[in-house]
DNA sequence: GTAAAAAATGTAAACGTTTTTATTTTCAAT
DNA sequence: ATTGAAAATAAAAACGTTTACATTTTTTAC
């Protein structure tokens, strides 16, 4: 038995039993080249010994960091965050970061908390998945700016920030071409939230896709907010008029799932009667019925680059701002089919 | 303009404005009664011209502890896990604690990563929700050891740590006396994956209803693995045999979607034909045709409780141990009804 | 064998706090 | 006024590292 000391073992303990300075402990474990192989072989002894561990905390201070990135959303339960967490979290923890989550619920009083967090030196890096940049705390312009930053999946307007996301207004494009394809000539957008960036990417592609088809006349778009009530009151409201579309692009899966849940009990068949495609191919998509055909967002891999991306910029704080935007993929599965044009017109 | 210096202002610039030394500015701010009115004064005027924070790093090294807890999951992906965490996050952000996230994705060299992460005493204390106790290094007895921790939602076998979850045993009971009470006799357990705990305690819960109504020759399982491809398969199984149940009961959402889905692709309607409950309540209980009626664990709750525990005990290690078992609600949606004789037997 | 250069190691100064101990100031009681 | 106690403050010692600088040891070249 080594000496059982309730402590754990520091850098001195180490230093003392190799019989050397513990510069020269220190040295042995950044640079083992700078010091020579049998000094080096007593320290390492000297650690397995005492199982000695560095103090994270001492490095820490020394060394003006914190080896903490925090990853800051709206919503924990946002069905996008799991995914893009998991990208995160993969690679921090493999390039020796630690992972600090913090949920905004889309309150200021919260927000500033974790700007005080933020601010206060103890993390080295940010990830935005708000969509918005938090405010700034005008009063110190001191030292306490935030750390860099990069941002995922929600874009930020007019600021120069880097940004990993997927190619909405393309991924739409192709969403709205594929129910082209299958024959759909009137196609409703069932937007998200007022005023969403996303939405209104999403909604750009929409047009795009259709411009290269017809004319403007065709663009149709229905409010939803999001989530499947948003979607599942959109068309009630659209039960409203005379004229109906044939097929829905929806601005995410939970307002496809929602306006689906809807037409279903008004009587209707998806995907014989009105054909509905999502985007974003949550975890649930496949498990509904009728499977939703949609768009999927690599939400892994854009946590991965943003994460990446983050890191590879922090000891030279020149980050080149720069904006990775990933393509998503068209999952064909069961909500779509050619219309039935002998039934409604 | 204040000097604009580039380094965030340390307690030493604070006490030189202020005038006093450094000792009473960490009076001033940690014990305020014991520092004279005027002095106070200058001393949080200081503060304010020099937008002065305290620096975490040092405030850490000093008072040997970090102000942070670590949540580790085997994946982060778990339909479960957005809720917990999000009440983990709220009380600990509520208590000037941060949270580390961490998933094991269920192997080994992960959670050594994390165990040595920490060992390290980068952490205050841990929130247990792998289900298991993670693999402690034999080698280092002496000062790292894991930290106080509370496990969540997993109990862990034969070890005395607090434990915060449902009462499964009773939930389950609940949700099967639910069946009976339609009329059912015939109802079939759909396990969780072989050797898993928690599904254990929802198969005494199940035995138990049917013990006070029926004997033992009723029981009776089949083998799921927690995912709707394992509620599929069970249903598959099953109709192997000639003889049918008139109702599952689920071990989780997941595996009773699945076990939906593969009854209605038999060409049966559920609840007509047969009833179907699940565990959990997973947002997508009710988005889900029929809408899933199922047992509802208090997750957020689960989450608050949980880190109110550990981090009530953190100051002196005396934890004791102690178990939380809440109770879980019967959540009745579309999924169940009573069984049609007529039709099998 | 010696001087110079190179390599290895040691010393000590940070990093920014909290807290123990020592000192000064205030105040009450004589 | 003087003493003693109490209250307020200051000085200095941690906490455990990394690293610039100083010193010693080894190697190289003559």
């Amino acid at each position: 038995m080594e000496k059982i000391s309730k402590k754990p073992a520091t850098i001195e303990d180490v230093a003392k039993i190799a019989g050397v300075s513990i510069a020269t402990v220190s040295r042995a474990l950044h640079f083992p080249e700078k010091v020579t192989q049998s000094t080096r072989k007593k320290i390492t002894s000297a650690i397995a010994r005492t199982g000695y561990r560095a103090n994270p905390m001492a490095q820490n201070l020394r060394m003006q960091r914190s080896k903490m990135v925090m990853v800051l959303t709206n919503s924990i339960s946002d069905p996008n965050f799991p995914g893009i967490l998991t990208g995160l979290e993969k690679v921090a923890n493999q390039r020796g970061y630690g992972l600090l989550i913090g949920a905004t619920e889309s309150k200021a009083n919260l927000e500033e908390n974790y700007m005080r967090f933020l601010a206060s030196g103890m993390t080295d890096g940010l990830i935005l998945l708000t969509g918005s940049m938090p405010i700034q705390d005008v009063e110190q312009g001191r030292g306490n700016r935030l750390p860099p930053l990069v941002t995922v999946s929600q874009p930020i307007e007019h600021t120069d920030v880097s940004y990993v996301g997927i190619d909405n207004i393309n991924a739409s494009k192709l969403a709205v071409e594929y129910l082209l394809s299958l024959g759909h000539k009137r196609i409703v957008y069932i937007s998200g939230p007022q005023g969403d960036a996303v939405s209104e990417l999403r909604h750009q592609g929409y047009c795009a896709a259709l411009a290269s088809s017809f004319d403007e006349s065709y663009v149709w778009k229905v409010n939803g907010n999001g989530t499947s009530e948003g979607g599942r009151s959109a068309i009630e409201q659209l039960f409203i008029k005379d004229k109906l579309p044939t097929a829905f692009f929806c601005y995410n899966d939970d307002t496809a799932i929602g306006a689906i849940s809807a037409l279903q009990s008004r009587g209707f068949n998806v995907p014989r009667d009105f054909s509905v495609i999502g985007f974003d191919d949550i975890p649930f998509a496949n498990n509904v019925t009728p499977a939703l055909t949609t768009i999927r967002q690599p939400r892994r891999q854009m946590g991965e680059i943003a994460m990446n991306h983050l890191l590879d910029n922090l000891p030279d704080r020149s980050i080149p701002i720069e904006s990775a935007l990933l393509h998503g993929d068209l999952i064909v599965r069961d909500s779509c089919s050619t219309p039935d044009h002998s039934k409604f017109k």
